[in-house]
DNA sequence: TTGAAAGCGCTAACAA
DNA sequence: TTGTTAGCGCTTTCAA
């Protein structure tokens, strides 16, 4: 039954087994026996015996000798939000289907630890990394390119390699419209009614605040100053920021943008302190998407990247091994409140009926 | 300024650089040189050398003479879940304290796929792997066994090797009360209105179930038949379920208990089709935690399993190198309505302060 | 159409 | 206290 742990099958062994060479037998289970002349009837031969030894190659092995692991790794700052996990779902499948590995870590948006990171996963001949909001994406790069590894910029640009990113602007462009057409239905509103929270001094926070002062430009006719609150990418100091604000004002503002679904559970901590009264009528915009995060008790308006294409291009832009440090913009789409778009979990097939009950 | 892409420095470099053998740089480099006899001073030497050279050993050379590759695998079924997610993250910092570089896999719920990924796993010579809800545990397990790669299951226990998992019986039992007391401070309820949706034939589900059933009759008196829907673990199918109740009854259930946040989803697909009044009043318990669920618009409950003590318990299992096929149980957490629990991201530091506005 | 042989960077006996 | 040597399993010339 159980059966028993056995060694692994080496190439050897598949030699011996076929009467063939080892070179022979690397070549045809490599897929290099084609330009290698190697008769249809040999390799038919090996491939029929490597899969009655159960033969898999051994990628140590392999890597060491030929210098490519068939690794990918994908650097993040954490896990734990539905944007980054997305795309760590969608990087894998994208890895499996170009036959690479994908290794996934998080450098929890601390530069020296994104950086010892990363020459781990060096340590490990990673033929490829994407960067995902780093902290600091030039100290990675300069990593990288010190050990001669590929690397694209994911979501937040670097100066120093290629890089795919979300339209900020305009996404924050159709999310401010969004939120302010949304609350003038309920009565009208002045430029101190419309508020931004969180971000930092990162290209994505810079482009959304761009983003966010033309549409209350273009809608009240004047720019507008005191309007926004940096809060990092920290739910601590963002439910803080609301606190001082219902401080001052004794409510929220009638309409506000987030930054993203992190900044987003500052919200969250706020309102588990306070009751509906202090958020009754808002209107909230969150730059990221979370189904949840879509039907609280008030409007949300979300905008949700387009993490598929992003990584896609990504892995073109890889491959064509474009010298420039060129930047690539994906368009997000934004998703009105209530809304629950189906993600990665429908593609899957399962397995349990409808209907069955146990019990 | 760009530092040139240099070649990686070996043991060789070193060793031509110090004047010592290759055997001896090697194991001051690797910390067995204390046993070996080497001179303090030689030592230093050496590693001031390798410091200067950046030297990072080539894991898949050490991986491929010592048979220990350093890598742990986490198999899990999918990402983007704050469960998963969350599991990701803390296993990462767990592994990474211990050394190991960590690999998160998916699984995606297909039996066929959990092994092709995992045997993807073990031709990179993984040195354990963590198995959290797999559809076919035991699939897993051969595959594992027959490479004589150490593994536990996480959350979904397995016949054939250790596992670690919720007390999902006594989880269950504390969500159902919760529910029910709630609702009954607004009106007498009957059995009919507590139910529960989502779930498969699975260890956890069926535990679920035992305790969700045992509270039932504490309450009622009388056992109850009728009052669960299995659903899998499909948004899809649960939001199916939910249509199904709503036409037969015209509205949903007082009081119902959740499978998992993946079902949960199929709620907001329901709500997402239909306005308040068809769930006005409702009180739902959700077993997981998701801090924007715990804010919808009625009251929700939710269960939060300890991650990391389960996947302390499981690396503790791993090192004592358990032969039976134990199963180690951890209390989840209750989560009362409206809480927005701190999670990993508050541990990161965020160099940007608060009220810094850049705009 | 195939095989022999060298070597990727490292570890671990065994010798000295 | 250190060096020599023989591989780990594979790829890749080069020669036959």
């Amino acid at each position: 039954m159980t059966e028993k742990e056995q060694k692994k099958a080496t190439i050897y062994d598949l030699s011996v087994a076929s009467g063939a060479s080892a070179s022979t037998v690397s070549a045809v289970l490599n897929g290099t026996w084609r330009k290698r002349r190697i008769s249809e009837e040999t390799a038919d031969r090996i491939i029929s015996l490597a899969k009655e030894h159960r033969y898999t190659a051994n990628r140590q092995a392999r890597a060491l000798r030929s210098s490519r692991s068939g690794l990918a790794g994908l650097l993040l700052p954490v896990y734990d939000t539905r944007f980054f996990s997305s795309m760590a779902q969608t990087f894998e499948a994208q890895a499996r289907k170009r036959g690479l590995l994908p290794i996934v870590v998080s450098g929890r948006r601390d530069p020296e630890e994104e950086r010892r990171t990363v020459e781990s996963l060096i340590a490990y001949s990673i033929d490829s990394l994407f960067i995902a909001g780093a902290t600091d994406p030039d100290g990675v790069h300069r990593v990288c390119a010190r050990a001669g590894v590929p690397h694209v910029n994911i979501d937040l640009p670097g100066d120093k390699a290629c890089s795919v990113i979300s339209d900020n602007r305009q996404g924050a462009k159709a999310l401010t419209s969004a939120i302010i057409r949304h609350a003038q239905q309920q009565g009208p509103l002045v430029p101190g009614d419309v508020y931004m929270f969180g971000g930092r001094n990162d290209h994505a926070s810079r482009e959304r605040i761009v983003g966010f002062h033309a549409v209350k430009e273009e809608v009240f006719g004047v720019p507008d100053g005191d309007d926004f609150e940096s809060t990092g990418y920290s739910p601590g100091m963002t439910a803080l920021a609301f606190e001082r604000f219902h401080e001052r004002h004794g409510r929220l503002p009638r309409c506000f943008f987030i930054n993203s679904s992190i900044n987003f559970e500052g919200l969250l901590r706020f309102m588990g302190k306070h009751d509906g009264e202090a958020f009754d009528d808002i209107v909230v915009g969150c730059f990221d998407y979370d189904p949840f995060g879509s039907f609280l008790p008030f409007p949300v308006y979300m905008i949700r990247p387009n993490i598929s294409e992003m990584l896609e291009k990504g892995f073109d832009l890889l491959d064509v091994a474009e010298d420039a440090s060129q930047i690539v913009l994906v368009e997000p789409q934004l998703v009105p409140p209530r809304t629950a778009l189906e993600g990665p979990l429908d593609a899957l097939r399962d397995p349990s009926p409808l209907g069955v009950t146990l019990a």
